[in-house]
DNA sequence: GCCAACGTTGGC
DNA sequence: GCCAACGTTGGC
């Protein structure tokens, strides 16, 4: 099983937007970004990932979710009405990829970008580098692990 | 709104 | 292939 770290902007969709879907499903798309979206080719059914706000007042991951489809063809790239619209991506070899995520949790309290960076064992954690863009992440274990202490003791 | 960091684009 | 310009991300 692999663990992964995925961003979203509430104000675009957030977790509870998730939990709302029909089974708590949706498919995670409009990834724009050749590093995450080979990220997202590499899931697999059943691996868990953490829910993360971004550009928002608490930045920080608020929840957990299950990959329940593996990597297919991201209908938006189609869609000209889509803001993720991309006139470039050939049909017959799709540029952009999503995976369907199943709502799992929702943490009590948001595990704040700060409270992550105070935290020593997380030092490695991808999205604390400076600069980094990355809306889709791989964890290990103990990072995984870890975050999810950090949610129970709070 | 600002700004640093980064990815992409396109001229050469 | 280089690199400047531009657009985007995302914290503050």
């Amino acid at each position: 099983m692999n663990y992964w770290l995925m961003k979203s902007e509430p104000g675009v969709f957030g977790i509870d937007d998730l939990a709302r879907e029909p089974g708590g499903r949706a498919a995670w798309d409009g990834v724009r970004n050749y590093q995450a979206r080979n990220f997202m080719r590499e899931m697999k059914r059943g691996d868990q990932a953490l829910f993360y706000h971004s550009s928002c007042a608490t930045p920080g991951v608020v929840g957990r979710m299950t990959i329940v489809r593996e990597a297919y063809p991201d209908p938006t790239q189609f869609d000209p009405d889509d803001p993720h619209y991309d006139a470039r991506s050939p049909r017959e070899s799709p540029r952009w990829s999503v995976v369907d995520v199943e709502f799992a949790q929702r943490f009590t309290d948001t595990v704040t970008l700060a409270r992550l960076r105070a935290e020593p064992t997380l030092s490695e954690l991808l999205i604390l580098r400076r600069g980094n863009r990355l809306s889709v992440t791989p964890l290990d274990r103990a990072q995984w692990e870890g975050i999810l202490a950090l949610a129970r003791a709070s």
